[in-house]
DNA sequence: TTAATAGTGACATGATTTGTCACTATTATA
DNA sequence: TATAATAGTGACAAATCATGTCACTATTAA
């Protein structure tokens, strides 16, 4: 290959990885004069690389969103299968990247010689994925997608048992399965984690309102192992003031043994379900200065969230 | 583009398109000298087009399989997509084209820049196609669809019912719902259209003694309007003989009505259903010159074929 | 033997790419 | 307001690359 292309080609590369940079900058680092960047920079523009500049110091070139790839040589095996990969996708209604999806496969198409053509056009009619009767269409599959990926929060109305609630939620991630899309997430509303079904979400817009939880490192490869985690159990122990000892045996008597001693005061000393955290945490919170809780830390970590949600809240309110 | 790219990349088009061909005659296409098609060529072939030559009349320049595509520029959103669509199948256990798939993955990855990598790291956990468990390890699917595509017969072994059989099948396609691989076949060991689990197929190997039939014009999308249409009825009629008579009314007197004239000969005619052609066919065959069929033509036609085979078939034996 | 084919090397010519230089224009900031 | 950092242009010479021509060699089918 000539000097030329392969310097396109490298160039191409290398301003998709900097995205900002400038003439000399290139210049010093391909070892040519500023005036063939320049040129350089002129054809890829050319050849549809978006790109942007500002002169003046701090000034510079940049590339736009849509960037584009070099381009790539495939073997005719390797185009057909992901040709028909992708086209056999077809029926999973509402997949995300639909669009592109199908730009890429004309482009494909395009290339291919005659014979490769019709070879195409007969297995489209023999290989299949048949995906189940019951499908819905979804609709925010990219957004909750996108949500995930970027940890944010979607404010969505969801139809459950065929009434409708608003409720805020942090998406895991999006699969499909039978014919259905789910969507993992994270419910501010119920503060804690529930599986929605896409097609049953009525509207969704991110909400930048409601501060994130650091959802990066649950995933749905793990999302399961977390959740079986959070039914194990946990040492609690919770120490409690007269007042705190009268409440507990009113309200959780029914769960545990409230410890009475001769003062009045008390303690409860059990293990619960790392799921009911959320449930003890309100609670607890509820009591103030009458129950102290000593373990586990998880609980006591929600709780210290959930204070500092709260003053938060106060502070903006009354200031 | 320079002069000479273009010329390149329309080449490589050219010779994928061609398959054989000489270089005066490129040479003479493209208004070049035979020289510069030949330092062409020799590009060509340093960037990976497989290319092969003779010397002699006759001789020429050949590409081998394994063509390769011209490069083909894709948008970062475009590779992202493709990307992440056939990653996404990746639970469909035993997917024909697996390796193909891996390898231009491989290749999108490559030319992505950093960042993108590490969103499509993010969003590979966050995005998924489940597959039930239900989940069948299926070999022979490449075998399967090639057959379907190339009109050639399979002879396969067979796991139904817990017994092993042995048949020759021509297939339909292939396609998957819900965890496990199906091949719509027609089956020459029934005489008629089946449909196979594809985890049931023990062994399978082209087998170039049976004859295929024709079923260009039957595939995934109209198969099963093909079915339907053969449950139809349509009029029946066969002339017998007093033998045939006897002979029908002990084999069919549950099916028809079996009329007789005085001298003892007589007649059928009722309706038939289009799939029970391969048994009445069989049957009347076997009552040789004891009945005559007049209608439906369906039946009439596959009784020819069946005589045409075993005439051929006693050809072959006894010459 | 002949004609059709691929392939090579050398060289002149023409085309393209590159570098240099001298400019203009814009803008942030000291 | 002056200065420095940046993009961008035009002209031209020098360097590099691409092409055609020609004279070859080598192989093979008919």
């Amino acid at each position: 290959m000539s000097n030329r292309s392969q310097r396109l080609i490298e160039l191409m590369m290398t301003v998709n990885r900097k995205r900002k940079f400038t003439v000399k900058e290139l210049a010093e680092e391909f070892n040519v004069s500023r005036r063939t960047i320049l040129r350089d920079l002129q054809e890829l523009s050319g050849l549809g690389v978006p790109l942007y500049s500002e002169v003046g110091p701090h000034g510079g070139y940049q590339v736009l969103k849509e960037r584009i790839l070099p381009p790539i040589a495939f073997t005719e095996e390797e185009a057909v299968s992901i040709f028909f990969a992708s086209h056999a996708l077809r029926h999973f209604s509402s997949l995300p990247f639909e669009t592109e999806i199908s730009a890429a496969l004309k482009k494909f198409y395009f290339y291919m010689p005659g014979d490769v053509r019709d070879r195409i056009d007969q297995m489209k009619n023999r290989f299949d994925f048949i995906s189940p009767t019951r499908q819905a269409k979804s609709s925010y599959l990219s957004l909750l997608l996108e949500a995930a990926v970027h940890q944010k929060v979607v404010h969505i109305d969801y139809e459950s048992k065929s009434e409708l609630t608003s409720r805020k939620i942090q998406p895991i991630g999006i699969y499909a399965s039978v014919g259905l899309w789910y969507c993992p997430s994270y419910c501010f509303t119920r503060d804690d984690f529930r599986l929605f079904r896409c097609d049953k979400i009525h509207s969704a817009k991110l909400d930048e309102s409601v501060k994130p939880i650091d959802l990066t490192h649950i995933h749905l490869g793990n999302r399961q192992a977390i959740k079986e985690e959070k039914h194990k159990k946990a040492d609690f122990f919770v120490e409690l003031s007269r007042e705190g000892v009268q409440r507990c045996e009113s309200d959780l008597s029914r769960r545990f043994i409230v410890n009475v001693r001769e003062d009045g005061t008390g303690w409860i000393e059990d293990q619960i379900k790392l799921s009911n955290i959320p449930f003890f945490a309100k609670y607890f919170i509820g009591l103030g200065e009458d129950a102290w809780v000593e373990r586990p830390p998880e609980l006591i970590e929600n709780m210290k969230q959930r204070l500092a949600k709260l003053l938060e809240k106060y502070k903006n309110n009354f200031v």
